[in-house]
Order: structure tokens, then sequence, then C-alpha cells
RNA sequence: GGAGGGGUUCCAGAGCGGUCAAAUGGGGCGGGCUGUAAACCCGUUGACUUCGGUCUUCGAAAGUUCGAAUCUUUCCCCCUCCA
């Protein structure tokens, strides 16, 4: 087998492939351009979106050149796979902002200095806006048959539950198709590559390829990645794992990868770490805490860089096993003339950790709340200048949520 | 078009005139145990509070009543069956 597709089947990222003999034939053959699109209806991608950024790393890693493809023009319309109602329909502008917002992220996980495997980022938005409706419909829309399309997944879940599925919609894929056309003419891209949800709008293309051009070529998806409790890979009851650090600081998404399950530890060294599997196997039999250390300081640094990764471990040094400040942690300033009468249940409504007082009172009574490492039980503490030293104190919700007040 | 059933707090789902901020389960949060894990156990889960209470919530609006999530009317939305 080709050793691309080795290593993503061996990491554990394949699922379903349109002809992974063929392809594989192709890979040992010559390199390639392979493309994923994303999604622009968000300001930032989060965890959701990481197996497929490591998807595209591994192909460049083995020589093949990745298209990104930014959703621009979809995300006008709206992908209804997945989704059992129609999603809000976005602004021109903020589906621009997004798009450019997403590039930035995407572009500090791919390499470009090699001219042979630097991403190609095109937004879809530069064709479809300037399609002709009526030469649309000849030339592509007669490659689709309805019943075909009414067959589909996401078609068939919303038209069973009754729940309306507008024209707009069910063009989706057509579009999502004619963008792998586009990309076939143009960049002579071979193969797509996407998450399980997206395999009909990838054989879609594949086969529109096929009757249009008579070109051969090729699907890959990845697996939905399932948690060991059950939960959606990527969002949290306290929001969503953000690639961004003007959502997520480098510490809390170092964090998020040393909280994991002890479960998923191994499956997610292999997705999002670069670790070879060898080395791997070797680390398997670790204990499984400098595992998860390992995790989050691979990921942290792939994404926010070595430095922040290594301020991130110290700083939960620190903060979990000396109790003391670590530079990384969160903090809020307070301005020294506040101070006065601030209590223990404003300080925290400043800190924003948490919005409702009488949640914060809850706390307070269940020996949940702690300054300097010191349980509060009077919610009427007021928080005065002895508390801080070198102008500094730690205020702790729980035993996860740590931040740092500084006076100013 | 006809006949029924239903919309309850984050979710599922009880309540069907006062004792209802609303059972129970899930989820969340806090505590315990531990390893910043899982499982388990305990507590908690509308907001504000001078801790006495006060205010807002049971699809929407209007009404009956001393009093409504519970009764009536209209409207909106879902589901099932028949045509």
């Amino acid at each position: 087998m080709n050793k691309f597709l080795k290593e993503f089947k061996d990491r554990g990222f394949f699922y379903q492939c349109t002809d992974d003999y063929e392809l594989s034939a192709l890979l040992d053959k010559k390199t390639i351009k392979a493309y994923i699109g994303f999604d622009c209806t968000a300001e930032s991608l989060h965890v959701g979106s990481l197996l497929q950024i490591m998807c595209l790393r591994l192909l460049q890693k083995h020589g093949h050149q990745p298209i990104v493809l930014l959703g621009g023009g979809t995300t006008r319309i709206g992908d209804p796979s997945g989704k059992d109602k129609t999603r809000k329909i976005l602004s021109e502008k903020e589906i621009e902002k997004n798009s450019k917002n997403i590039r930035k992220i995407l572009e500090k996980f791919l390499e470009s200095n090699n001219k042979n495997t630097k991403p190609i980022f095109v937004n879809n938005f530069e064709w479809l806006k300037n399609l002709k409706y009526i030469s649309f419909l000849r030339d592509i829309g007669k490659h689709f048959t309805i019943n075909k399309m009414l067959t589909f997944e996401s078609v068939k879940t919303r038209l069973e539950r009754e729940q309306s599925l507008s024209y707009m919609e069910f063009n989706y894929m057509i579009l999502q198709a004619y963008d792998f056309l586009e990309l076939n003419k143009k960049e002579n891209c071979v193969l797509q590559v996407g998450g399980s949800d997206q395999w009909g709008n990838i054989v879609n293309g594949v086969e529109l390829i096929k009757r249009y051009s008579n070109n051969q070529v090729y699907g890959l998806t990845t697996p939905l990645i399932t948690l060991a409790s059950g939960a959606k890979m990527g969002k949290t009851e306290t929001g969503a794992i953000w690639l961004d650090k003007k959502f997520l600081s480098p510490y809390e998404y170092w964090q998020f990868w040393r909280n994991v399950d002890d479960r998923d530890v191994y499956k997610f060294l292999k997705f999002f770490t670069d670790l070879s599997i060898e080395n791997l196997e070797k680390i398997k039999d670790e204990d499984i805490n400098k595992q998860k250390i390992i995790l989050a300081n691979e990921t942290t640094s792939m994404l926010h860089g070595k430095n922040e990764a290594k301020k991130s471990e110290e700083t939960a040094k620190k903060t979990f096993s000396e109790n003391s400040l670590g530079t990384a942690l969160p903090s809020i300033s307070v301005n020294k003339n506040q101070i006065d009468n601030l209590n223990i249940v404003d300080l925290i409504i400043l800190s924003k950790l948490e919005k409702s007082k009488s949640e914060i009172r809850r706390l307070i009574k269940g020996n949940g709340v702690k300054i300097n490492n010191q349980t509060v039980n009077d919610e009427k503490l007021i928080i005065s200048k002895n508390f801080f030293q070198k102008n500094m104190v730690k205020l702790s919700l729980g035993k996860k949520r740590h931040i740092k007040v500084e006076l100013i």
C-alpha cells in the first residue's frame, strides 16, 4: 500500500474511500493535489476540524500538495448535512471575515516554505458568484438526477421528519460537486478529503467529474470522532475548544488536552500529534499522565508554538502541584480604587468566571471558592489589599478554574 | 379536508385549581475518593437578596377565580390516525 495511505490508515484517519486500491497506485506513481473544504459559518475553527487539518499536514508530509477550499460561496447557502434545521444565514460581510480568519488559523498548521507542497488557498465564492443559472443547469445540472439526490441521507432525514428543506439547501450538494470539478479543471486536483458526513457530497463530485470530463478522481473520508464519554469532540459545556487564541488562550488549550479521558489518549496522540507510530508504541506504556502531558505539549506547540506550550506546562505545574501562580494563567486586573469595598462575590463577577451571583453563593456554600488556596466560607468576605502578594492574588473556582487577579 | 394527542425549567419527562420555582432521570456545577482521568458516593442546579423575603418562569395573548403550569377563549407550532 502507498505510504501516505498506510499512515492515514495506521493513524485511524481512514473511514471510506471511493477506490483505495486505485488511489494507492496513483499515489505511488506521483504526487497529487488534494482538497478539503472548510465551512465559514464560524469566526474560527475549533478542535472539531482538527482531524481534517491533520489530514492536510499528512498530505504535505508525504509530498502532496493540499488545497484549502474556503467555503465562502457555499456558506452563503448552508450545508444541510447533519442538520435537521436550516441554519441561520450569515451576512456576506460575516462570511468574508470568517474566511479570512479561518485561513490564518490554517496557515499556522501548514508548512509553506516548500513550494511543491505549500498549501493553495482558494475561496469557492470566486467561481460560484459568477455562475450563470441557465448554462449551469445545462452543463452541470443535467448530470444530477433528482431520484438519486433524494436518496442522500441529508435529504432523506429532512423529508422523513417533514422538516422543510429549501430548494436553496437542496442545491448545496451540486455546488460542492461543482467545486471539485472546478478544482480538477483549474488545479488538477484529484482527491477530496472530508469527514464521513461529507461522503455523499464527495461522491457526487467524483461522479460529476467522471461524467463531465471523464477524469478519474477520488474521495476519502475520516471517521466521526467519538469520545469515550459519548460527547461530541470539540464542544464542552463551557464552550467550544477554539483554535484561535483570541477565543481560547494557549494555556486553556493545553488544559483541554491535559484533561482528556484516559481512554481517548492514545487515539488522540495518533490523530493530533506528529509523533511516529513507532514512537507512540513506546509512549503507550508510560504513565498515563505523562502521556497526557505529551499530548498537550504536542498539540499546543503545533498551534501556538513551543514556547507557549512550555509556558502552559509550567503554569499547570505551578497551579496544580505547587499551589503557586504561573505566567500563563488567565488573569484579570483590578484597579486599586475598586478594591476598597470589593467582596468575593463581586470579584468573581469581575473575573467573568461566573455571571450569576446566586451561583457564586452556592459555590461558596459548597466550599468551591478559594482565595490564595484558602477556602472562602463567607460570601461577604472583602478582598482587601492584604490579600495581595506582589499585587497578585489567586482566585480558584472548583478544582480546575484558576485565575490570577492583578492589582493595578 | 376529517378525528384525536401534545407544546413544562439545559434535555427527557411528571404535574392537571392552592402544600409548585414545579417530582424523577440525564446533563452541568461543587464536595469526597483519586491522578487535573474514569467509575462511585454526597450536595446542588431561575434571578436578586439586608437571608426575613422579593421578582420572573410552564408555546403566545386575553379571560374566569381570593388564587392558574393546571379551567375557558382565540392564535401559533408540532405529532399520530383517517381521507
